[in-house]
DNA sequence: CGATTTTGACCAGCGC
DNA sequence: GCGCTGGTCAAAATCG
């Protein structure tokens, strides 16, 4: 992987820029920039339906697609195959979706409405900063982000996002249930 | 005491 | 085939 880049963001992965942000400011909003493009965009409503959408096509949770051929995630999705009896190497290499913020900011860790649980932190090569890996603590969400500093700017925080969220993000409901009342009683008029 | 984090070990993919 | 690397597991430690 090349320095610097997005971590372990594919060619077509888009990953989204926020301006300078305090450590407790939300990720929006963002700048879009691609490989295609010589300096980020503010991205629309349009990318971001387009994105989410994508994301939302590839990521369906199928338990028998090679995508979880390890055996590790058979014995996740409750299937008990015995671990030497997974055959390596003929399963296609899946590369799920998956979008990159890139956020500047003293905190590793931002806030970003949803409830996730550490379970793994690595030393990444060519990089003082190591990667954590999160899981969403949904019971039923399956979604995953990495967490790293950018080597060459530190003060850089790169959360990439795998999969889509298939539950509502607790606080953005709580920020938006007193409006959606008072609209609702507006309404009435 | 349950939830979460830490951390070493394990495994698969990839390049040589 | 082998070694390197990234991603995940799971037991132990820590936290609230």
């Amino acid at each position: 992987m090349e320095e610097g880049s997005p971590i372990a963001a594919g060619n077509n992965v888009p990953y989204l820029f926020t301006p300078t942000l305090s450590s407790t400011a939300p990720l929006y909003p963002p700048l879009l920039m691609n490989q295609s493009m010589q300096s980020p965009q503010i991205a629309s409503d349009m990318d971001w339906a387009t994105i989410l959408s994508s994301t939302a096509v590839n990521c369906e949770q199928k338990p028998t697609s090679p995508c979880l051929s390890m055996a590790s995630r058979n014995a996740r999705e409750g299937d008990n195959l015995d671990k030497n009896k997974v055959k390596p190497g003929k399963t296609k290499k899946c590369v799920p979706p998956r979008i990159a913020f890139h956020t500047r900011s003293t905190e590793d860790i931002l806030d970003d409405g949803y409830k996730w649980r550490k379970y793994g932190q690595k030393a990444v090569k060519n990089c003082a900063h190591p990667r954590s890996y999160y899981r969403c603590t949904h019971h039923t969400c399956n979604v995953k982000k990495q967490i790293q500093r950018l080597s060459k700017d530190t003060s850089i925080v790169v959360t990439t996002y795998e999969g889509i969220h298939n539950h509502p993000c607790e606080k953005l409901m709580e920020t938006l249930s007193p409006l959606l009342k008072q609209l609702q009683f507006l309404s009435r008029f």
